[in-house]
DNA sequence: TTTAGATAGTTGCATAAACAACTATATGCC
DNA sequence: GGCATATAGTTGTTTATGCAACTATCTAAA
């Protein structure tokens, strides 16, 4: 018998993810109140690549939880916006590497800025070993789903 | 100064809520596993349905945190189903009360089932206090976004 | 009682996700 | 070399979300 036998009227919360809906939703209301003209999906693609420019779309996949045709659209639109660039791999020539133009690194900064002071918000008055805490039993359900 | 200051590599899981799509996807494996012909979307609908039967959409908008275009479509799709009925209040007749049909009503033991077995396997090995203190996090979050 | 404003719901449009089926290229084995 | 298989990416279809604009109905105030 399972510890951890969930009392029935928490389950929903719990699966439809409403903390982290809210904040992407306040957080696409900063992009959209400050200019910047990016989905929090195109947002979440770009800042892999911030990390590393010239990724895989098979790595874009991988670092943002996502499958290969969400990836192929978003890098679609991302493309139309003149924020990255198909660049085939010269070795492999089933690779895309994806790479920023110089647009979208101008974007980097305040877009990363007002994510940051969305979590800040998101956190207020949360003590900060409670936040840890909470990613880390955050980390081990993704562990437990996804691991074996 | 904000006492929560993120690490900067760590925006990105908290914002997309990669912990709940895992639990949404693996529950929607079990549904299609078992024969659960539904969304998990169409189900969040249900699991308010099944604790007030005869809801508004308004109430249903409340309840789930979706808008209401987004109520209209999923109220759409689950009368073509034949699992709800739109019948529009006496009283009032901008309201629109969603009844459960017989069908939707023997959904219900087998898919709540699924989605706390889905939550046992999430929460495997995490004592229940920090579930706890997780979902009371979360709960702050959503309450600090929200609230005001 | 008429009219302004609020509330409930719908529709159109753009973006995104999940799944299956597909093409193109590379690798490994005979 | 040639074929089976694996890998990278694309396309089609269905479902869902977010926003803005819309219709219908109700309420309250002059």
């Amino acid at each position: 018998m399972p510890n951890n036998q969930f009392k029935k009227g928490e389950l929903y919360s719990f699966i439809t993810g409403k903390a982290s809906t809210a904040i992407a939703r306040r957080l696409q209301k900063k992009f959209n109140a400050s200019g910047v003209n990016l989905t929090i999906e195109q947002w979440s693609v770009l800042y892999h690549l911030w990390k590393q420019d010239g990724a895989s779309q098979q790595e874009l996949c991988n670092a943002s939880f996502r499958d290969k045709p969400s990836i192929t659209r978003l890098v679609d639109n991302l493309e139309k916006l003149n924020l990255v660039k198909r660049v085939s791999d010269e070795k492999d020539r089933r690779i895309n590497k994806i790479f920023l133009t110089r647009h979208a690194q101008k974007l980097q900064e305040e877009s990363m800025r007002l994510a940051e002071e969305t979590l800040n918000e998101a956190l207020e008055g949360v003590p900060e070993d409670q936040v840890e805490l909470c990613k880390a039993v955050l980390q081990q359900v993704y562990d437990n789903l996804n691991g074996q």
